[in-house]
Order: structure tokens, then sequence, then C-alpha cells
DNA sequence: GTTGGAAAGTTGACACTGTAGAGATTGAAC
DNA sequence: GTTCAATCTCTACAGTGTCAACTTTCCAAC
């Protein structure tokens, strides 16, 4: 687990210390143990040793307590992207870079990005939400940026940082069905981190072809 | 809609009718309404005008009905691409097919691609729906593998499926985040049919470029 | 045609859920 | 020491999924 996000204050003085971020803490462990499916509020209360209408005063909702959850989420991408690009020069291997962290990220958290794009069960429109959800995505489009600008290549920015999302995404959702899948076909288990580092050249190599 | 999939028989003889196909529409009028976090089994037993335990007869559980319904899904994939695939000649140009196919399907019938990726609702082991899977998956594979052949390219098959695979479904699971963040920029929103076949090109050129 | 027996659907019950409202407890500022 | 808001608990209510026992309907064998 990551280090605490910045957007969420700590906040000292509660009653019984630090509650909100118990709840979180006991939120994740639920969506880990019986997913998403069977997530119960009262069962996270149980959890954080408090009663089951103490979450109401903190995130007023079950879809407020998730959201904040989905928000701890975005702050660990940025968090964990920015940390792997430091460092790294060449901007296609920085593009790599952030793609192992982001799989690397949702092995490791998988409740977390079980709910950052679970549209239904959160308020996409929470203003903290989305203002950390907006910084983990130019994390992403900075590095786009420097390697169109360092190759000169003949691509749309957006476009471009939508291709190299919507694969890592696709990857992240669909890790399961592939590894069953090579499984079925007798093939030697695909590693995400490589399929990453794969996939990334693959798509360089198109943006240079243009 | 798309047509009655093949594989789950219709049932001539019930007692009111066709009752499995009447719960499995209920639902995806349930989760299209309220989203498959406010799903309920009892509401979709009242919309079919049974009483509530009626399901169980025949789908055993809320998993087993949601697992249908995923199998459903995957079965009107099947059957839009191999469809959409149908008289295209070109490799590039049917694969372009496939995945336009694909998201369109998945804005005509939200509640199956919502359902069909969650692990956690469903029973991803259930024979019908990997047999299902499976065979909607391979009509893309074949349009990869004609591609490799007739292009002659060096790349892995089932790598460049995955790749493709991977970026559709991104594409399709980013889409509300992509208009979002469109509208957040000021820039024009983006028409996910034309994404479809920008992405297709640079993967197609990434290939070539091997 | 009658009659078993299985399939299809209902009723009632149970433990559990999310949330709303009213009440209790705490900590600190004045 | 009092006040007051923040924090948390208690109680209650409508709703949920599923289990067991029951009733109805159909069909096929005799």
């Amino acid at each position: 687990m990551p280090d605490r996000l910045p957007l969420v204050t700590p906040g000292t003085g509660y009653h019984h210390g630090d509650l909100p971020n118990a709840l979180r803490r006991a939120a994740v462990e639920v969506i880990e143990e019986r997913g998403l499916g069977a997530f119960s509020l009262r069962e996270v209360a149980r959890r954080a040793g408090v009663s089951h209408t103490a979450p109401a005063h903190h995130f007023g909702d079950m879809r407020g307590l998730l959201t904040s959850v989905a928000a701890e989420g975005f702050a660990a991408l940025y968090e964990v992207t920015s940390r792997a690009a430091e460092g790294v020069d060449d901007p296609v291997e920085r593009l790599v870079a952030l793609g192992e962290a982001y799989v690397s990220l949702a092995r490791s958290n998988r409740a977390h990005c079980e709910v950052m794009f679970r549209v239904d069960v959160i308020d996409p429109d929470d203003p903290d939400l989305v203002e950390v959800g907006i910084r983990a995505y130019v994390v992403l489009e900075d590095t786009v940026r420097s390697l169109i600008e360092t190759e000169h290549l003949d691509v749309d920015l957006d476009h471009a940082t939508w291709l190299c999302w919507s694969t890592m995404q696709g990857l992240v959702t669909l890790g399961p069905k592939l590894e069953m899948l090579a499984e079925v076909k007798g093939d030697p288990e695909p590693s995400s981190t490589d399929l990453v580092r794969e996939f990334t050249r693959h798509i360089v190599a198109g943006f240079r072809a243009r």
C-alpha cells in the first residue's frame, strides 16, 4: 500500500482516533475479501469497531465512502506513476515505467482499482475525485507530450494519450481473462509487466510510422 | 438489441411462457435503469410478474442470473462482430469493423457489457459462459491472424490479439471518462467510432514497423 | 382416461442490508 | 462551569437474498 494520499487531511482530534482513514482501510479490506458485489457498509463499520451508522457522519453515504476510496486510488496512482517516471529520461522508457507502475498498482491495490472506474457505485462528479483524477492523468499526458516533442511525431496529443491509457486500462481489466485464456490454450502464462513493455513499444512504433 | 442468442434454448411449454428470457430482459432493464450497484433480484421478479423466488428455479442464484446475462452478452458480441466482419476482405478494415461493432454494442447494450467483465458478480468459470466467450474471442483472433498472414508480419498472434482487445476494452471502459475529460479541456467531444478507427490504424502501423 | 411424479411457481420466514431520526457522549472554547 | 458543535450510538423501518415447505400445473406412462 502506497503512502497516504495528500488530498485527505489526516484529521487529529476525533473521538476514536482517525475514523475516516480507518473506515477506508476497512472498506478496502472488505472489497478485497468479498468483492465489491458483496460489499457491506455495516461490515466495514464492524471492522473499524464503531456502530453501523458512524460512517454516515463522515461520508454521508455508502457511495460517499466508496468515492473517497476511489479518490485515494487516483491519488495513489498519481504518486506511483510520478515516482516511477522520476529519473527516467527517455520518454519511451518513461512510458513503459508508467504502465508498469499502473498494472503493478492494480495488482497490489485491487480494491482501489476496482472502485475507480465503477461509475455506478461512486459519485463521478465529486470535486475531490475529479481533481485528483486529472492530476493522475496529467502525468501520463506530460510523458506522451515529451515523447511527441522529442521525436517530432505527427500525432494528436489527446488521442495519443487516450490510446496509451485505453490500452493499459484494458490490460488491467482483462488481466484475469487473459490468464484464463492462456491456460486454456496451454500457453505460458503472460507476465503483465512484459505485456506492458511490448504493448508500449508497439504503440510507439505506430506513432513513429505516421 | 441484437438477435436472440443461439446458446439459450427458447424453451416452449413453461407455465407462464418463457420465464428465463423474461427474467434476463427484466434484469437488463433494471441494470440499465438503476445500475449494477443497485441491482435487485426481487425487482427483476416483480417486473417479470412472478414471485420473488421464481428466479431461483431457473438460475439458482442471483449470480446465476447475472452469469446468464453475461453469456447473452458474449453471444451478442459474437453475433455482432462476426456479422460486421462478413464481406470485409481487407484485414485492417475488418479489424476496424470489429472494433466499431464492439463499441457500438457497448453503447446500445450497456447492461450486458457492464456485467461481462465483472468477475465479482458472475461465475467466471461457468461452462456456457467460457464457451461463448471463447467463441467471441476467436472472431478477433482469426482477424488478427489473417492480418499477420497476408502482410507477413513478425508479431506473436496471441500478444497482437491481446493488444487489440485490451485497447478496445479500455476504450469501452474509459468512454465516459474521456468524454468528461474532453469537456473539461474544452475539446470537441471525441467520437468513439472515430477513435476505434484511429487506434486500430496506429496499432497496425506498429505491427508493420517491427 | 387415470394417475404418478417431476417441473414451475408461491408463501412464509430468517438474517442481513442501507439509511433516517432522535438521543447520548465527548472535547474544547469562552 | 456552561455552552455548543462535532462525534458517535440506539432504534426503527423498508428492502434485500436465500432457504424450506407448500401448491399448482403439466406430461407421460400405464
